[in-house]
DNA sequence: TCATTAAATTGTT
DNA sequence: AACAATTTAATGA
């Protein structure tokens, strides 16, 4: 519930800078991060290490913003980021709401690229990120040549369907231990983000903005699940120990 | 490379 | 929310 007040990150203000200019071209590291690339034939990806720019944005930055026409389809190289509503000025309510957190590997945005709408959400670098990003109009090439890339998207799509219905389930729960285990496992969600691996680098501090719970109840729940052994806490950073037990933490066990 | 210091993160009250 | 303890990152010899 409450939210916003938390220490941290100031709301995110319309005097913050979007996608700034300063970014520069993809560079060999980075494309070990991109997990549709392998999908391409060798002309399709020349054009996309011609088109990728990549930037990097310190924590508290925003990368695209409500409102703002589509210029590009943007994945996380390294880092993490954040999808919100917040600062929304779409007549609704005015809550604050995080939607899910975008580790490394994560790619974003295709669906107002797609029908050319304005960003529709917030996304907000959560710390120290590297942000990758290919124009609209390599996007929709892409689309109109590439069968692989187009599995992709379609996989992408689907599985971020799956992910947001979970999204609802774990609104209803009640336990606060299974609301962070059941968060922590669409982290991990290794079709969508297959750049975590099974290190996931987040503060306990960020999960709980995530989750919507405070610091110290994310601690405490992260205690019982490494406890259970279903998780491991490192610092700065999360292992997963199983991932199924995790996705049904909470569930009736019978 | 190592030792020292500052900053970040965690664990507890 | 505040505090202490711990870990990492940064600095400079």
């Amino acid at each position: 519930m409450a939210h916003a007040a938390q220490a941290g990150f100031p709301p995110a203000s319309h005097a913050t800078a979007v996608v700034p200019a300063r970014s520069r071209p993809v560079q060999e590291a980075d494309l070990a991060n991109i997990p549709w690339l392998d999908r391409l034939d060798d002309a399709e990806r020349a054009r996309v290490r011609t088109d990728m720019r990549v930037v990097n944005v310190a924590p508290g930055e925003l990368v695209c913003r409500v409102g703002r026409p589509v210029t590009y389809w943007f994945g996380v190289i390294d880092g993490l980021l954040k999808m919100s509503n917040d600062s929304a000025t779409r007549g609704g309510l005015g809550m604050p709401i995080t939607f899910t957190g975008v580790p490394p590997g994560g790619w974003f945005g295709e669906g107002t690229v797609l029908k050319n709408e304005p960003y529709r959400y917030n996304i907000q670098a959560l710390r120290k990120s590297v942000v990758a990003g290919i124009t609209a109009g390599t996007f929709h090439w892409l689309l109109d040549r590439s069968i692989g890339f187009n599995r992709f998207v379609m996989m992408q799509l689907n599985e971020r369907l799956g992910q947001f219905i979970a999204a609802r389930e774990i609104d209803r729960l009640t336990d606060p231990d299974a609301r962070v285990a059941r968060s922590l496992a669409a982290l991990f969600n290794p079709v969508l983000y297959p750049g975590v691996g099974e290190l996931l680098r987040i503060t306990q501090q960020e999960l709980g903005y995530l989750v919507g719970l405070s610091r110290q109840r994310v601690n405490e729940a992260l205690q019982a699940l490494q406890a259970a052994q279903v998780i491991r806490i490192e610092y700065g950073g999360l292992r997963v120990l199983d991932l199924e037990r995790l996705r049904r933490y909470g569930a009736p066990s019978a």
